[in-house]
DNA sequence: ATGGGTCGTGGAACCGCTTCCAGACAATAG
DNA sequence: CTATTGTCTGGAAGCGGTTCCACGACCCAT
């Protein structure tokens, strides 16, 4: 079945063709679906069964000018991911797509100093296809090596510079949107919204819902706070909001926020959602691992990866762009926060 | 700087050592540290620097039949390993300390059917030089791949079978006692265990150390119950246990179960840790997420990974492995819950 | 019979790099 | 001054596939 000869000597293509009785060429054929008569091919594959023969990636890779990889690149702290269970599952959701389209994942996850300094050579040395990036946050130098590689890419989340690059978003307006008004609707007066760091278009764009939502509803938006998508933004945030007695409700733009949000009131004596009512954004696991259970926007992350690894793959075998952007709606889960 | 020529041809060697006034092969030994004079390496040099040159990977993996890639299996299926920040922060780590020394970690991650028919072919394609296992849970078919495959391969966690294979692991009959230890220190009296899927070994491990803990306290150890690494787990354990009211404590072999727990025990308006003291296992992020915050058993996860990624290295350039297994200490980690 | 297709095939070139080998040359030893 | 060593070099042969090309066999319509 598999190769039996325990250790070292790899089949090669040779070796299958002399047993089958024809031409190197000829098995290559056989095998990839070009010219062959049925017998050659019969012969060829029956060889193939017998020697358990796969054929080398680099010399396939150098042959064809094609390696059949991508890169998944990560362009983080690495020590900060495991605040993010999203891209947990855009990791995943990408991975298990690419592999069930004979592609190979290679994720380019390191130190960001080894990512400015290797990321380039990287994908000038062939390595991969395709790429696609997470650009949660930006980084200008990364940015830059990206574009200069004028490899297929795709962004997961809107790119700094969205010069017509494809990407997959959710609507983040329309998230921030949807949660405000939702507190609005339950009669909540002063909202007050805690964000990701500046600049990041999501937590722009989350920021921009949230002040149109109130807006439209004639209330004056409370205090609005910047800060890191972890729970001690939302520790940090809760304690300057207490002081503030008429904030009674608290939209934050992620889960993890939400979570130090929940813990900060708590410490201050503030009951949820009585009190203070609490909105998370993610609808990641920990929004149902706190108690109370987080009302939260949830974006339909694996949809999303599901759709960029379709752009990549579509663009790697037609060589051109379907429509892009691709901006998937939210969903709003009430739980029990708010 | 970069390539200036926007995008098609891809600068090689051959041009490199044209322009450098030599032979290719002369080209290659100054760039790879062979024997060149002082001139030469320097002319070489300043072309590369001057073209952008740099060396087509596969080009060398065909030539030196070394592909300084790695893979990364994780034979467990995708839409699990969202519950298991552990998971995520080894992958994290095996990829930062593999591309530090110059290896592209392959992330292997699939729908179990895609792996059982892909593996193989994929290990045997030549496509890596190594690669690491997270051995969680066992998978008869996948074993029997990864072992046909003849690779260099290390187990994170302790494989089903150790027939001598190298592997990484913590003491888990030390953390099981540890933390049941802890609970009878406390003066609980009546503690149910609440564990992974039967027969993995870190479960079984994890059990003995319960176990033992009683025994040596002469304790009669309470209910021991099988379940999946997940809160739901943790919520029907709860749900079981609260009919026995001597139950005072919990001893739950993962954080996720150990959040089931807490929820299941608080539905049941059972206080912690007053009525029931719980202790988790792994001192993930949800740890601290969860009211009460967790005490649970800390594995150096990261300590772990970076072992694991150093023996694979070091049998990679020596040939032989050093120490193995090797088995890291567990901590107990104090909070509120216990 | 003869000319023009297909179809299938083997040989050879090629992808871009590394490495073996033999030769050129200079420096040192005899 | 030759013999011996040593350093550096270019040419060529790989690595293991794919693909171009020319050629022979075959079938059909002329």
């Amino acid at each position: 079945m598999t190769d039996p000869s325990g250790n070292l000597p790899p089949v090669t293509l040779d070796e299958v063709a002399r047993l089958a009785g024809v031409a190197r060429s000829t098995a290559s054929r056989a095998l990839n679906g070009g010219v062959a008569s049925r017998e050659a091919i019969e012969a060829v594959n029956k060889a193939v069964r017998q020697l358990g023969f796969v054929p080398n990636q680099a010399a396939r890779t150098l042959a064809r000018n094609r390696t059949d990889a991508v890169a998944l690149v990560i362009p983080e702290d690495p020590s900060r991911i495991f605040f993010d269970p999203v891209l947990a599952m855009v990791i995943s959701r990408l991975s298990v797509d690419f592999w069930r389209e004979g592609l190979q994942p290679l994720l380019v996850l390191m130190d960001p100093e080894d990512l400015i300094a290797k990321l380039g050579s990287f994908l000038n040395a062939g390595n991969v296809d395709g790429m696609v990036v997470t650009s949660f946050h930006s980084n200008p130098e990364v940015e830059e090596v990206i574009a200069a590689s004028s490899l297929p890419t795709v962004f997961f989340g809107r790119p700094p510079r969205p010069d017509s690059l494809p990407y997959v978003d959710i609507d983040n307006v329309e998230g921030g949107y949807k949660a405000t008004r939702y507190l609005l609707d339950k009669g909540r007066r002063r909202i007050a919204c805690v964000g990701g760091p500046a600049g990041v278009p999501s937590v722009e764009d989350r920021r921009q819902g949230f002040m149109r939502a109130c807006a439209d509803a004639g209330v004056e938006p409370g205090p609005y706070l910047y800060g890191s998508f972890d729970p001690e933004s939302g520790i940090n945030a809760a304690a300057a909001l207490v002081a503030d007695p008429r904030v009674d409700a608290v939209f934050a733009q992620s889960d993890a926020i939400a979570v130090g949000v929940l813990q900060g009131l708590a410490s201050a004596g503030k009951s949820v959602p009585e009190d203070v009512a609490v909105v998370g954004f993610d609808n990641t696991s920990t929004a149902t691992a706190v108690l109370p259970n987080l009302t939260t926007v949830a974006q339909p992350v694996s949809e999303m990866a599901g759709e960029v690894a379709s752009m990549l793959l579509g663009f790697l075998r037609t060589r051109q762009w379907g429509e892009t952007p691709r901006i998937l709606p939210t969903e709003l889960v009430v739980r029990d926060s708010a």
